[in-house]
DNA sequence: AATTGGTTCTGAAACGTTACGGTCAGGCAA
DNA sequence: TTGCCTGACCGTAACGTTTCAGAACCAATT
């Protein structure tokens, strides 16, 4: 009896059918408690710990997991207040219908598709990724429901999201009215290649990550109806998000165009990072410079950041339950939740060309 | 042709044998490029999404992934930074070894083990989990390899953690050569039982949190050493795990003996509570009452906490190298990190009586 | 002509389970 | 007695793949 014993071994060991026995685990009413009691005490007896789980989900077609794919490194997921926030939810939401999570393995350097090809289970949720990633086309060829969270836009696929472009409208107009028409934008990265500096035009308007395509087009569109040429208006990428990214390239527009009266960040890490650049240069926010953010976060709106708020924690749980709730629904559906613009002390209307030489 | 295709129909349809079509996708140099072409092409053709994850598992033995278990609620990881930085470090050694993360569903109210034996895994790593869980058991009882990290105490099985007694004897060292002696103690849930308020020795020594258990042993002891009779020290335990948590039982012990001088906490997010209550009761750190903590978490040590750090992100790699690199080993390996005392702002000798009477 | 060596492909045997449609004996009412 | 129902159990057929030992073929060497 060198071999681990299953549940076939277990039968013949009782003289009894293997059905008999898949019973006694799975459906206990199906026979006679003495027998039942039998199975279990002879399974103990052999070590037999159980019917195995991956035959079992080969049979019922079910893993009992859901798949989370997020192509950034996975430290990002860790470290970013929002992108924890959708975890949480989505952790919740598995939890309570009794799923496992099963957090895909990606090298975001090599193209390996293969981890997504090995995942056993039930369906996918994706997040943070770009449009053209071929993890994403991967997880797409399988066979299973997808739910798509906020980043990768594709026809056909359930959703949710935010409405992206309304909420950055709200945040622009409020700077608008202000009075700010010198602003300078720090965003994320734009597409899968790495550029830590400039993106012009171009490079905004073919973004691949349509979250941060959707908020600059909607500020390209809010200050170009006020009339500033949206082309002269600096916008600095960071591909890594931190808040040191953040401060970066904060400097980076600072220094190109110290006139710049606003900075509006697509992060609120990235706006943090921002803060404490303004800080170590010596200005004043909000009397010299405008901050503004995104997202949210607890961290930010204790330090008085002038945000959009958006429920990361329901989006992690919608997504969970559009993808476990997934019968057969028609046409894809599609959750969109609130956002909600929060006024902090970092945004006022900007210093006066008299203010700034002879001070206010 | 309503089924959807598998390998092989797809074998059928082209005339060759499965084991081709197998190697088509699992060693393409195996047949030549010619067939395999056209093995690919048939396959999209009919819709063939590739091998099926499930039966290749069920055939070579392996799931791809790591089964993590953690009873507490789910919330729990995600917002405790200590357990955050324990998932991103597993994460990371999973993600390097191309395996995936199995979170497992657990609901700490039913006592349903279903969900350990539902999970495809390689191998399972348990982390803050009570001696007695039923999950555990469960987790134990299947033929997988398995890591605990700190929290389980199992014998047999390998392991990674702390010296929680000789960091926490550190500590206590520290604060007996500063003077004081009437100290109060908060501590994180002892047993799977809530108990929201003081804990006598004899449930201190029954902890089935052994870290718990280990780290108030060793108080006991430093402290006895310099003749404080540990029977009257205040043990105050949390069920629950948050700041407010820890300033509800720091107001506990200060209600219950205003004369303390220090309060030793078994967590920084305790010990950033006791930190408010303090505050709150205008008591001044460290003159007026000496705070500490454990786990040394960022924010703590921002905030000038006086406490252990322990390498957390350390420790999830840690376990899953354990785990992964899991041959034939012998006996039971173990791995202990370092820790190192952080004496930050908040200890200090405590106030004479005539200080207290009088001011400083 | 026989041998060797290599490539390319095949057939059959697992892997361990659950779903489905039964059988069979015994009880009960008509 | 007959017919019907119910509880308890069984046999077979999947589920979809990988593995392993070889077969068939061809070219190059002896």
């Amino acid at each position: 009896m060198r071999r681990p014993a299953t549940l076939a071994s277990l039968a013949a060991e009782l003289g009894v059918s293997r059905t008999t026995v898949s019973n006694a685990y799975n459906r206990p009413d199906q026979l006679s408690p003495e027998l039942r009691r039998r199975v279990l005490e002879t399974a103990r007896r052999l070590g037999y710990p159980g019917p195995d789980p991956v035959a079992r989900s080969l049979r019922t077609r079910k893993a009992g997991a859901v798949g989370l794919l997020l192509t950034e490194n996975l430290s990002y997921a860790f470290r970013d207040p929002a992108a924890l926030g959708f975890l949480e939810g989505l952790a919740m939401a598995c939890e309570g219908a009794g799923q496992g999570l099963h957090l895909v393995p990606v090298n975001p350097e090599r193209e390996d598709v293969a981890a997504v090809h090995r995942a056993g289970v039930d369906g996918f949720v994706v997040y943070s990724v770009p449009d053209d990633d071929p993890h994403l086309a991967a997880v797409l060829s399988r066979p299973v429901p997808t739910v798509v969270c906020d980043q990768p836009r594709v026809e056909g696929v359930d959703r949710v999201g935010i409405d992206d472009r309304a909420a950055t409208t709200q945040l622009a107009e409020r700077l608008i009215s202000l009075g700010h028409r010198k602003v300078g934008v720090v965003c994320m990265r734009l597409a899968r290649d790495r550029n830590d500096g400039f993106a012009g035009i171009e490079r905004q308007q073919s973004a691949h990550f349509h979250v941060q395509r959707a908020r600059l087009s909607a500020l390209a569109d809010a200050f170009a109806g006020v009339g500033v040429v949206w082309a002269d208006v600096p916008v600095v990428e960071r591909f890594d998000h931190g808040s040191a990214q953040g401060a970066a390239a904060a400097a980076q527009l600072l220094d190109t165009d110290p006139e710049l009266t606003a900075l509006i960040c697509t992060s609120d890490i990235l706006a943090l990072g921002a803060l404490a650049e303004a800080r170590r240069r010596g200005l004043r926010v909000p009397q010299d410079l405008t901050v503004t953010g995104f997202d949210g976060i607890t961290e930010a709106v204790r330090a008085g950041l002038t945000t959009i708020r958006q429920p990361v924690l329901d989006k992690g749980k919608a997504a969970g339950k559009l993808l476990l709730g997934a019968g057969e629904h028609g046409r894809p559906r599609q959750i969109i939740l609130p956002t909600e613009l929060v006024v902090g002390s970092t945004s006022a209307p900007p210093r006066t060309a008299e203010e700034r030489w002879f001070g206010p």
